[in-house]
DNA sequence: ATACCTCCTATTGTATACGGATTTTTGTGC
DNA sequence: GCACAAAAATCCGTATACAATAGGAGGTAT
């Protein structure tokens, strides 16, 4: 309920009932609910597994089927959302396995960034990455752990269009975006993601033009979130409810 | 035309017009007219720039124009075709810095990835690798250069599936596929790809578990693909017809 | 002959309704 | 409490309608 609540919050912020507001505006549209479904899920506001039924998005956004199957598509070739055949669609709930080839991934394609990045990193970029990491410390100082975690993938995946290279930098996109929902399956509670002065010392590395240090660390900084993870196969279907809830007898 | 006649070829042997074949095979039939569409492309049968009409489509593979539509926002969203906002569907015409930045993602994700692929292939791998590259090699000497293309690309993804990171390889499956388009566009004509003999070497040095001296011979594969494109920005919209045709006075 | 302007056609974008199929849930009996 | 059956909910694919726009055809002026 309270994820329909945020949903609609958003919506309502932009998609206003300008009736027939047609088309033109209508790609427009889409791509801002898209963003704020990716944002909800990233933000971790909808919760893996959480079911996303299409009259129900219909119905919050005031948009029609047609339009929702489009976004829901796309977030599934993300792999936010899962569509199963007859089932419709719901926030993804990655394996363990994808967990780990998500992390192996981002250590491969973000590290081997890093020389690339600080070869092109300009006094400007290094200004706004400041000021991101900024941002996500605030956030994370006044609790605001979605927004925390939203920033965090943000940082990193400007960082890796700092590189230049489009093609791996909306690969490191999605890989973040997926990472977050790892993180909200497999992350500990008081632990989340990147420690708060890690990035920081990152764009030390980067202003120093030192690209062989930040690979170096951004190694050790992804090590370190994959390990505070605890990836473990977790159990079936049908879990064992009686367990949990004391005995039933 | 030859193209429209290549897919519904295509098309007919599968997607048999049972009529009401209403649902259930549904989203099969869609994965079969995805392949259909994304070999021909891949194949090189359908040429960049070329347009892809809905209704054209819809007619060739006996489909509704909402399943064409799903297809093709799946194909642009790995680029395959690109979807201009009132203009319609075609195939990707990458640029040239698209080819560049493709081939450097190709580099540091295909190269890093030897050294897991070595410590995972099995003989059997081995073999299925071996028969890819023969059937590639004996396409390009009876001149299927369509078919020696594909498998050309199918062999590299085959390869990355081998680390055993999926989310990896399927990037890389993506990469390959741009790939086939970038070497329509900048190709030069005679040579075309991945030299014969080279999958067969590096498939040694893989049964050879030596992942350092594969990841080496990758590097060096791919370079040398690079270089035999001629990657420069073409001219612009209007040329100019008077220096290309001599004088027009 | 060329350049520019207007109108028209073709094609896409979106919404809506419908039929069919499947999953899930509810209800009943043992 | 469990198994089975009926019912409801929901999704998937298709067909259709309509609005909006882009690109081209054609005409006109210089």
């Amino acid at each position: 309920m309270e994820q329909k609540m945020s949903l609609e919050e958003k919506a309502t912020a932009s998609a206003r009932p300008k009736r027939l507001g047609k088309n033109g505006d209508g790609s427009e549209r889409h791509e801002v609910i898209y963003r704020a479904i990716s944002d909800a899920i990233i933000k971790q506001q909808l919760h893996p597994g959480s079911r996303l039924r299409e009259d129900a998005l219909t119905e919050v956004f005031h948009i029609s089927r047609t339009g929702i199957r489009k976004i829901l598509q796309r977030l599934a070739l993300e792999q936010l959302v899962t569509i199963t055949p007859r089932r419709g669609a719901s926030v993804t709930r990655p394996t363990a396995k994808e967990a780990r080839d998500v992390f192996a991934a981002r250590q491969m394609v973000e590290c081997g960034l890093m020389p690339e990045v600080a070869r092109h990193i300009t006094d400007q970029d290094v200004d706004e990455l400041r000021e991101m990491a900024k941002r996500e410390r605030e956030a994370l100082k006044t609790g605001e752990q979605s927004t925390a975690i939203k920033l965090s993938a943000a940082f990193h995946e400007r960082l890796a269009q700092l590189s230049g290279n489009a093609t791996l930098a909306a690969f490191v996109g999605q890989l973040c975006s997926r990472s977050s929902l790892i993180l909200a399956v497999y992350g500990s509670a008081g632990h989340l993601g990147c420690e708060s002065h890690d990035h920081d010392d990152l764009i030390d590395y980067l202003a120093e033009g030192d690209g062989e240090k930040a690979k170096a660390f951004m190694n050790h900084h992804l090590q370190e979130i994959e390990a505070s993870l605890s990836i473990v196969e977790e159990e079936a279907a049908a879990p064992d409810l009686h367990q949990i809830f004391g005995m039933t007898s």
